[in-house]
Order: structure tokens, then C-alpha cells, then sequence
DNA sequence: TCGGTGATGGCACTCAGTACCCCCGATTAT
DNA sequence: ATAATCGGGGGTACTGAGTGCCATCACCGA
């Protein structure tokens, strides 16, 4: 029944615009009565996200069992990567999504609301892994706001192209800018543990690159 | 006129509630023609964020003049102090919409999509800016959603507090975490001796490990 | 067969938002 | 001075989203 609205939704948005598109459409074409279509959707909007709900509720279930002593930012990553393949599992559906929201405002602001849920579902987990921290709430609230945008950023493009491509290592490229910045295997915020402010690595050049990291991150991180 | 709207929505707005207010109560209040409401406010959501279309507007003025030689992540914080700017500026204001966007999700939402239009005006400053960089776009839209969500926690806590203290102060602590992590100055690593058999690279204690690989790089194989 | 229960359809209503037309006052051309 | 024009505001009627209420029907246990 909700899937029978929602293909009648989209058939129609596609067709006409969804703006041209009336409820009492999508019912008559569904062949159900109004009222039962508010009852499955919340609003005319709803019906163009209707699994997201569903993902909301793994995302909060995979962090409930994240192990308490791993990476915080490699485990909201994780999360994010569960909406990734959402979006994946149905690439015709997702595209033809993409080009709704993009021109109609209202779409376009009820899945602001979308990413609101998952951003702060990803902010809470965070908070309470930094509450020990001085600034746990705020680089929280932050690193949550990296990886939403890190992974849009990634799942746009592949939107944009019509869903060609591998989306999960372009979704694995840009989360890496956020987990080499404010994961655990970035070097910040240790400072303290030695007295030396400055780190020298010298390397002869042709030496390989993981030997340089390698080194350079046994140095700054003790 | 556009005021005596505002203020007569508001004073209805934090006796009955956004809900049970019609806009035929606020015109009535405000001995306006119903007609009118809509000439000045595109919805009804609209009325409790009057003026953030003129701080848009100031944002994009500011950052078209900027300084293109300078930190380009600055000159977003710079832009993002102006939305504050603005909060500070009418603090009884400000708290009231607080209390208003808190418990009505309309209005959470609308307030989402105000807040959207300024992470993308930040991030298509960052993204002209960041044009010579193979992951620019990627960067500019990570640091302008870690900047806003900087700003907005600092915000909101200045907010929840009823809009005592320093909000100055608590933006410019909260947003100095960005600086640090993606700002020119956090950039203090840098590679020499180009010609030599030996590459030095001397980095500040607390660098990102992604901005070191990155001068090691540039030395290593150019 | 009967009574209860949950899902659905239908009807009527409120209210946001819009299209259209009117009014009125000010400015300007004749 | 009068008429024409024009722009800001008012009024009316309409569409369509969303809701409350009740009738209906299928199903199920007794």
C-alpha cells in the first residue's frame, strides 16, 4: 500500500511536475481513498523519502552497538555509509529523486529536514564519545557537520551523473578527508605528552611514502 | 508595515503558540489588509525570520570584496560572525524566536532552509578559493558546514542561556577550532630543500596528519 | 453467528497560499 | 483643473494540503 502511493507519486511527479501533481491524484491513480494516503505520509513531501525513516532507525541501532573503545569518527562514518548505500541499492529511483529535489524548493527543504535527523543522530553519538573533553560538544557538533557534507558532497556528484560510477570509494575518498582530520589516526591535539613543539623527519628522497607516514606519525604521536 | 507585521505575529505568536495562530489573526492585529501579509512574507513561516534575507545579502556583499590573497577560511568565519552579528543585535528578539523554532517543527525546517542558504553562499566562496586544489569543492563544502555548525553552537548555547554572556567571545572560541584545523595558519608544515638529497619537513606539534603527507608530497615528488 | 478490532474510505472542515479585480491617492500630461 | 496613469494596498473567491469524525468492511476469536 505504501509502495503502491509512493510508485503512484512518483509516476506522476515525473510526468507533471510535483507541484502539478494533487494528492487526489496520486490516490485515484493508486486506486485508495485520500485519507489513507496521510495516513502512510505525513505530508505530500514525505512520500518522495519514504525509506529514510527506516535508515534513521538502523543508523541509531548501528551506533547503539558501536564498540565504546573504537574511533568515534570512523563509527559515524560507518553511519553515514549505511544512507550511502540506501541511496545505492535503488540508483533509478535515487536520480530520479535527485532531479525532483533539486527544482522544487519544498522538496528541497524537507530533506534538509532529512539530513537534520541523521546530523544530529550523528552529533549525539559523538557527544557522548567526547564527553570527557572540554570541547566535546562542540567539535561534536562539528566533526557530525564534516561528515554529512563529506558524504553529500560525494553523493551529489554521483547523483549528478546519473549514477554512474563507484559511489561507495568516491563516498570513501571524501569521508577520509574528515577521518584524517578529526579521527583518531590524525595527529592533533597531543601536544602534551611531550615538551618538543616541533617534529623533524628527514627522509632521502625516493623513500616510499608509507615509510615517510609511518615515521612521521610515530614521531608526533608517541 | 512589514514591522507592524512582525510584531503584532509575534505578540501572538508567544501568547497562543505558531499554530494556533492564524494569519488572519496576525492581519486583523496589525489592521492590515490579509492580501498584504503575503506581499511582504512569502509564507507564514517567514514572518519569524524577517530580517535574514538583508543578512544574506550582507554576507554576499562581504565576501565578494574579500581579500583574495587572504584566508580564505577566515573571511568565511568573518561572514559567519555578521549572521551573529545580527542575533546579538536583539537579543530579547532572538531568545523569543529561539522558543518559537524550538517546539515547532515548522519552523525548525524553515529555519533549516535559512541556515542552508548560508552554508552555500560560504561554500561558494570556499570553492572559488579553493579552485587550484583537486578536492576544493569537497574541502569548501566540508569547511563551510564545519563552520556554520561552529557558529550555531555557540549560538544556540548563547541561546538556551537566555542570552546572557558574551556570544562574541563563545563564536570566536567555537569557530577558532576551524581555524586551527583548516585555516592558512594551520598550514605552519612546509617541505624544503628541493634540490637536495634530503627532505626536511618540519611541522607544529597538533598538525593535521593529512596537511603533513601533503608538504611531504609536494617535496618528495614533484 | 456475534461482538470486537484494526485498517480503510468518505465527508466536511480549517487554513495557507494565490489569482483576479477593485479602490484610492499621488503624480503627470494636456 | 481635469483626465490619464500607476503603484501600493484591500477584498473576494478559489485551490489544495492536512485533520477530525464517523461509517464501513475484513478478519478473528468465542
Amino acid at each position: 500500500m505504501r509502495d503502491a502511493l509512493v510508485e503512484a507519486a512518483f509516476e506522476l511527479f515525473s510526468e507533471r511536475g510535483f507541484e502539478q501533481t494533487t494528492v487526489d491524484d496520486i490516490v485515484s491513480l493508486a486506486g485508495v481513498g485520500r485519507r489513507s494516503f496521510f495516513r502512510y505520509f505525513p505530508s505530500k513531501e514525505a512520500v518522495v523519502f519514504p525509506d529514510h525513516d527506516g535508515c534513521l532507525a538502523d543508523m541509531t541501532a548501528l551506533l547503539e552497538q558501536a564498540d565504546p573503545t573504537g574511533d568515534p569518527v570512523a563509527q559515524v562514518c560507518d553511519a553515514a555509509r549505511l544512507v550511502l548505500r540506501m541511496y545505492a541499492g535503488n540508483p533509478a529511483f535515487s536520480v530520479g529523486r535527485y532531479q525532483l529535489t533539486k527544482k522544487v524548493p519544498n522538496l528541497r527543504t524537507h530533506e534538509l529536514s532529512v539530513v537534520w535527523r541523521y546530523e544530529r543522530t550523528l552529533a549525539s553519538h559523538l557527544r557522548t564519545r567526547y564527553a570527557a573533553r572540554a570541547d566535546g560538544a562542540l567539535r561534536a557538533d562539528v566533526i557530525a557537520a564534516a561528515v554529512v557534507a563529506a558524504h553529500n558532497f560525494a553523493l551529489r556528484a554521483w547523483l549528478r551523473s546519473g549514477g554512474e560510477g563507484d559511489v561507495g570509494a568516491a563516498v570513501d575518498e571524501a569521508l577520509q578527508l574528515v577521518i584524517d582530520t578529526w579521527g583518531d589516526g590524525a595527529a592533533e591535539g597531543r601536544a602534551e605528552s611531550q615538551d618538543e613543539e616541533v617534529v623533524v623527519m628527514v627522509a632521502r628522497r625516493g623513500t616510499p611514502m608509507w615509510r615517510v607516514v609511518q615515521g612521521v606519525e610515530a614521531a608526533l604521536e608517541p
